[in-house]
DNA sequence: GCTAAGGCCTCCAGTAAGGGGAGAGTCAAG
DNA sequence: CTTGACTCTCCCCTTACTGGAGGCCTTAGC
């Protein structure tokens, strides 16, 4: 039987020298001959059949371990299935794993595109629209606005994958409110579904009057000062509770500089 | 400002000890103090939202080292739109890496359960069927038969994903020849495909004759003598080229046992 | 006979992102 | 003063190798 060096070995096999002493090593692939005095590695045909074997399974993205144990047990494609499966359910987690990041990655670079180009109005006038009625699902509740974060979280972890458009707040109070507020954090839903400590509902259309604020949420009283002026003055009746659309917020990632927060106050008008 | 001990703030952040310690290291959360006598580490307000950013990255799939060049040039999601885009096409080539693979093991576990079912009919009979229409890529040669492997590996190459079904040999030779067969290893084909060197079109379908052949590829010459035998008693006149079926053969990974191997053999029928 | 070039060997260090544990110092309560 | 909880540093381990240093052996060229 022929046998060859290592580097002859490797240009048959398409593994590295490294390689190949690695795994030998790892007793994965050991050589016919080992020279006693010189400590040569020699290779013959049948380690390159196994060479072959071991190539197929690496590009299958095996581990080692796995590879070492398949050789072990199985003598035919047939006796690897379980190991195929096995292999094949891994892979699938995986890729489900990435597509859920990227549908996450999506919605942030989504929302900030989208800020990107609100942002290019740098006047706000006040704005009188038809909005199209939204599915939404919402946690109501009462303490302070700041106390928001951990509503949104919630939404986020309940709703995951169903959301679609931007967060946006109702507001109930009819007059400004510090430590008890009554407010319902809520986000746009693609599909109805049911989560525990959720309402989800459809939020009414209609006639609307909106004005876009750019800078901290602490800043929102004189917009709503605007807006109610501009009600006052064409006689409209507004409908509570108002909608505050975070168009660029804190972002999902860094909280941001609020002097840079974009928010669209929105009335519906009772017709 | 408060501060708090490496065990609390890794309540609080939900990172280990082991791994803030880590990060201090790797000068991703420096502590807000580190006590010059005793060394402990204490850490602020600011290194929580830190940290919640680190964390929120870190479940994006991001490495460590791009983790820290994002928070020394970003101060707000809409920088790191740039990341964000990269990251989501990486996510996507590895999606793409991996659904290559499902598609081999899906071929290979398909083939492989195929064959088990079919090896459960032990007797082989002559069967008279018909045989569909069939879209090949094939690449016709002159050689020895035991040279088709790297045939099969060229198509493999060239038509990865729109190869279905069971790898064919069509035989053109009307006596057994050793030297210089005429022979043509394809693949089925989804669907129209080019690719250079391969020729691909539409076998024919109609009635035929087919013997299902368990064992090594030297021992067809039985099989293929029944087969003549069968048509002559009936006076079918046969269409020339045979087609020989891998059911089972070597396998992707491992050669197996030729004694195991299974082999369709059919021969159109002219009418 | 000497040197240079390959080819081969072993051993060590490093990669990413920490985990596990040893041995020693620190802190607050009983 | 002791105990238990907490913290520190340092080292080794993981995967599947890659890179390099230093050394042995053979052959070709001068």
């Amino acid at each position: 039987m022929t046998l060859y060096s290592i580097g002859e070995f490797s240009r048959m096999s398409g593994l590295t020298v490294k390689t190949l002493r690695f795994y030998h090593e790892k007793q994965l692939l050991t050589p016919a001959l080992v020279e006693q005095e010189t400590g040569y590695r020699n290779y013959d045909k049948s380690n390159l059949e196994r060479a072959h074997i071991i190539v197929a399974l690496r590009e299958l993205g095996f581990a080692l371990d796995s590879i070492l144990e398949i050789l072990a047990e199985c003598g035919d494609d047939a006796d690897v299935l379980i190991f195929l499966e096995e292999r094949k359910h891994q892979l699938q987690d995986e890729i489900r794993e990435r597509d859920d990041i990227v549908r996450v990655l999506d919605s942030i670079i989504e929302t900030e595109t989208n800020a990107r180009s609100e942002m290019t109005k740098t006047i706000s006038e006040i704005e009188e629209k038809v909005l199209a009625p939204i599915l939404v699902g919402g946690i109501r509740m009462t303490g302070r606005y700041s106390d928001c974060g951990k509503a949104f979280r919630q939404l986020g972890r309940k709703l995951g994958r169903h959301m679609g458009g931007k967060a946006m707040m109702l507001c109930y109070d009819d007059e400004y409110r510090e430590e008890d507020a009554d407010f319902e954090p809520c986000v746009p839903l693609k599909r109805e579904v049911q989560a525990e400590g959720v309402e989800v509902r459809e939020l009414p259309g209609g006639k609307c009057i909106s004005l876009v604020h750019f800078g901290p949420y602490e800043d929102f009283g004189r917009s709503y000062h605007r807006l109610l002026d501009y009600a006052k003055e064409r006689e409209f009746s507004l409908v509570n509770p108002s909608r505050e659309v975070f168009i660029k917020g804190p972002g999902m990632i860094f909280k941001g500089n609020p002097k840079k927060y974009v928010t669209e106050l929105q009335f519906l008008i009772k017709t």
